[in-house]
DNA sequence: GCCAGTTATACCAATAGTGAACCAATACAA
DNA sequence: TTGTATTGGTTCACTATTGGTATAACTGGC
């Protein structure tokens, strides 16, 4: 028996600051960390991370060299983000109605989707996400963590053309043209009633109900519509 | 003991570390070790694979020779291997039925809004490329014409984001992996169906009824849908 | 016996990561 | 304005891990 055939193949380990900097990279991308937004700092990341310092500085070094990041000594480590110049960025020319409404086509369905595609691994990775969503009490923290727990389902369809949708939804949503309403909206009121939701669509999706997660979803962005138009 | 095994194989039986070496590049080369990645480290390779390192080492040698991995002492051996698509095109990844349902997400929603916001100028720009579409009989025509009456579409809702979206679906769909599918499956009688569901649409956008027209989209995408599945 | 392939072991040099200390720039509040 | 706290920048010695190399012994087929 030749164990060169049996053997499974034995899971790479990248190093790690490299991959930290490939999941700091991501995060960018996804606009979980926005242009201009402050990342933690190096001390509150190696902690983060459960690794030293020295690790976090080199896997910060990486993003610096390919421009993601630009470091200030005693002020922070800071995303740039650039887009042409030409080509404004889409999240700049996107009001928050016009937002929603694209939200309220494309949500229903893809949680549909998710329901049906969905795998035990993608559930736990969207439980993982819906607990650290409830246990952030900041608007801050909220919203950052509202947008992992969003995109972790649409990542959930396994639908690549979905998934780039749903990035460039979160891009657009964690612009900074709204930061300015995060601290207004989000009252820890309101932040509750999205709990309630989130938590109702966490469950839906468990036992595969795709009619009550696409009616949780499609309620929930109706009511956030309402606001926008009544206030 | 096995009986297959008692007579030898006319070829030479291969060494371990060939037969390792081999396995290595099938699994680089099938991404379960992707471009750039670290592998295990030469004693854990030994163990998983229960060889002697210095058999590890050959095949790693071997894999090294062709280019295939990088080696450097104290940081691992390194995939090499670009998948000639560093940035794969996303119209590249995406099948088929992961369009259509993408599209079965976006585009019911999609005329709802066109209803409410297509200006006149819109509607006259849409009947242009509905004539333009409908007096096109070859697939080639037929397709591009098709886009330019579904883009026309998009832009009447006058959102930026919607837009952008449909602008990418439409890029998905332009892409070369479908042109050998189009001739098949757009018969002159396929044709005339999908002319007589766009001439519905435009009339229900005419006339401002979103729900028809949201009724006749879902369920000309939801036919589709059907006949990739079904053949 | 010969020989190629493999095993087992030991040691070396390069690199990554750790933990700590201290400096300098910045932000913020008294 | 002045402290004070926080931030990134730098350096240090230390440890763990990694590939590189060498050597001796074992194995099975010819």
């Amino acid at each position: 028996m030749n164990p060169a055939r049996t053997t499974p193949l034995p899971l790479p380990r990248a190093g790690t600051a490299v991959a930290i900097a490939t999941r700091l990279r991501t995060a960018i991308a996804d606009g979980i960390y926005v242009d201009g937004e402050r990342l933690p700092a190096e001390r509150a990341l190696a902690d983060a991370f459960s690794c030293s310092r020295t690790t976090i500085r080199a896997a910060l070094r990486l993003l610096c060299d390919s421009n993601l990041v630009s470091r200030r000594a005693g002020s922070g480590t800071f995303v740039t983000f650039s887009h042409d110049a030409e080509n404004p960025d889409i999240a700049e020319i996107t009001s928050p109605l016009e937002l929603i409404d694209v939200r309220i086509a494309v949500e229903p369905h893809m949680v549909r989707l998710a329901t049906v595609h969905a795998t035990m691994r993608d559930l736990g990775r969207i439980g993982i996400a819906l607990d650290a969503l409830e246990s952030s009490g900041e608007p801050e923290s909220f919203t950052r963590q509202d947008r992992i727990f969003h995109q972790s389902i649409a990542d959930a369809t396994h639908n690549p053309l979905m998934c780039s949708f749903y990035r460039r939804i979160n891009h657009v949503r964690g612009h900074r043209q709204w930061s300015a309403m995060k601290d207004k909206v989000l009252t820890g009121q309101a932040m509750d009633s999205y709990n309630h939701d989130h938590r109702q669509l966490f469950e839906a999706l468990a036992v595969r109900d795709a009619d009550s997660a696409a009616d949780i979803v499609l309620s929930h962005l109706q009511t956030a519509r309402l606001h926008l138009v009544s206030t």
